[in-house]
DNA sequence: TCTGGGGTCCTAGGACCC
DNA sequence: TCTGGGGTCCTAGGACCC
């Protein structure tokens, strides 16, 4: 069996941890810049807030009382999510981490009449120890987990556990689930399914096996069969990222060259410093512009280009070196770019880089990681991300001017701010 | 006026090889 | 005028997830 362990309304239970003033009043956390609604207390749910609405379209509620508003702190989450990770792991032979806010436990050899006292108990062991509200859903696979967890959302009867252990169950859960519910049923194939009559995850499972493979193919096939109790969303393996990518909108439109390049080379320092926090290189750098897509008024242009470096690195100097040159060759003057990004990928662990045969200076390369080992260090010490940095990157951290006009503290990271709670 | 960020996997089609 | 067959690998784009 698997249970999915889910935080309620992760981000808006994060901040209601240190506000507790909140609770049972409806809150809304914002994406970054204070651009649209990422996460949603049950109350603002109620009131019909959908998700990923522009904030724009709802803060006349914030202005008249009625809303309260939150700008997203993924310092805090992250170190919140950390913590209940961690009860989960230490609770149950083994985990799955598969979101900032969701788990798959997998239940091997506990018995069946063991695991609802087992998700009961972990259930107030996770509120008592950081306050955050999980439901879980247990099942004979992920998917079915999955539904399972929406129900013991939705319906407190079920105390926040729900489990689908038997046929009768899970006909009941599936008839009762519209199929753009189901996961790994996303926005564009659920009206194609709808229009074709299959409303539920019930009316899926009874379509025949060739009908599904011919119109849904591979991944289709795969959630008819987890619908069916037959396993097929294999186990998560460690295997290390295949890329990273840092990239911000733009609190404004940019369109100085010098400026977008120090952002550039700012993200690109962030992908190299992710890379050594990872003990991996990189020999794909991707830059990447955009221009504003709400503007159908303004010209658009998104243009992006890779350049394959002749041996995998982690240095900063490379990394930004590379993705500057890149650069480069996109940036065209006389557009109003919104959004900057760098993503690097073909990442192998920094144990098993091979030298290129031409054009690879062994002694340049262990200079350069030795000075971003340094620049981790003095950084990491000095607790200023940015003390240290090139000459081409911004003063001050790329996310440092972008809006945010409603940020809670990091109460559970900085020790100043913790003390600052009365 | 104002619209997020970071990932994975799959497929189709082109390049290339013999 | 008439121009094969089969395989692999890579990449871009689209779909999905949170």
């Amino acid at each position: 069996m698997y249970a999915l362990v889910d935080c309620n309304n992760f981000f808006v239970s994060c901040e209601r941890v240190f506000r507790p003033q909140l609770e049972g009043k409806a809150v809304v956390v914002l994406s970054n810049n204070d651009g649209c609604v990422v996460a949603r207390s049950n109350e603002s749910k109620k009131m019909g807030i959908r998700m990923g609405v522009p904030y724009y379209q709802i803060s006349h509620l914030a202005e008249n009382g009625s809303l309260t508003v939150c700008s997203s702190n993924y310092t805090l989450y992250g170190d919140m999510s950390d913590r209940v990770m961690s009860i989960l792991a230490n609770t149950v032979p083994k985990i799955e981490i598969y979101s900032i806010d969701e788990a798959f436990l997998i239940l091997d050899g506990i018995r069946e009449t063991e695991i609802a006292p087992l998700c009961r108990a972990l259930i107030s062991k996770v509120r008592k120890w950081t306050g955050i509200p999980v439901s879980i859903g247990v099942a004979g696979t992920k998917t079915l987990a999955k539904i399972a967890s929406h129900f013991a959302k939705k319906y407190p009867g079920y105390g926040g556990v729900c489990m689908i252990d038997d046929d009768r169950k899970r006909q009941k859960a599936l008839s009762l689930t519209p199929i753009g519910e189901v996961w790994g049923i996303g926005r564009k194939i659920a009206p194609k399914l709808m229009e074709r009559g299959v409303k539920t995850a019930w009316d899926y499972v009874l379509r025949p096996e060739p009908w599904i493979r011919e119109h849904y193919m591979l991944a289709g096939l795969r959630t008819w069969m987890e619908l069916q109790g037959i396993v097929c969303v294999e186990a998560e393996t460690d295997a290390a990222r295949k890329t990273i990518c840092t990239s911000r909108s733009f609190a404004d439109m940019l369109e100085d060259e010098d400026e977008i390049s120090l952002k550039v080379a700012d993200f690109a320092a962030h992908c190299a410093k992710k890379l050594r926090q990872e003990k991996s290189a990189a020999m794909d750098v991707t830059t990447f512009l955009r221009t504003n897509r709400f503007r159908s008024d303004l010209e658009q242009y998104c243009p992006s280009v890779t350049v394959r470096l002749d041996t995998a690195a982690s240095n900063t100097q490379e990394i930004v070196s590379a993705a500057l040159k890149g650069f480069r060759t996109i940036f065209k003057p006389g557009y109003r770019y919104k959004k900057a990004g760098v993503v690097v990928g073909s990442i192998v662990p920094e144990d098993t880089v091979q030298g290129s045969l031409f054009g690879f200076d062994p002694e340049l390369r262990s200079k350069n990681d030795a000075i971003s080992r340094i620049m981790d260090r003095v950084n990491s010490l000095t607790g200023d991300s940015s003390l240290l940095r090139l000459a081409s990157q911004k003063p001050g951290h790329y996310a440092s001017d972008i809006r945010s006009e409603h940020r809670s503290r990091r109460f559970s990271t900085s020790f100043d701010e913790l003390m600052e709670i009365k």
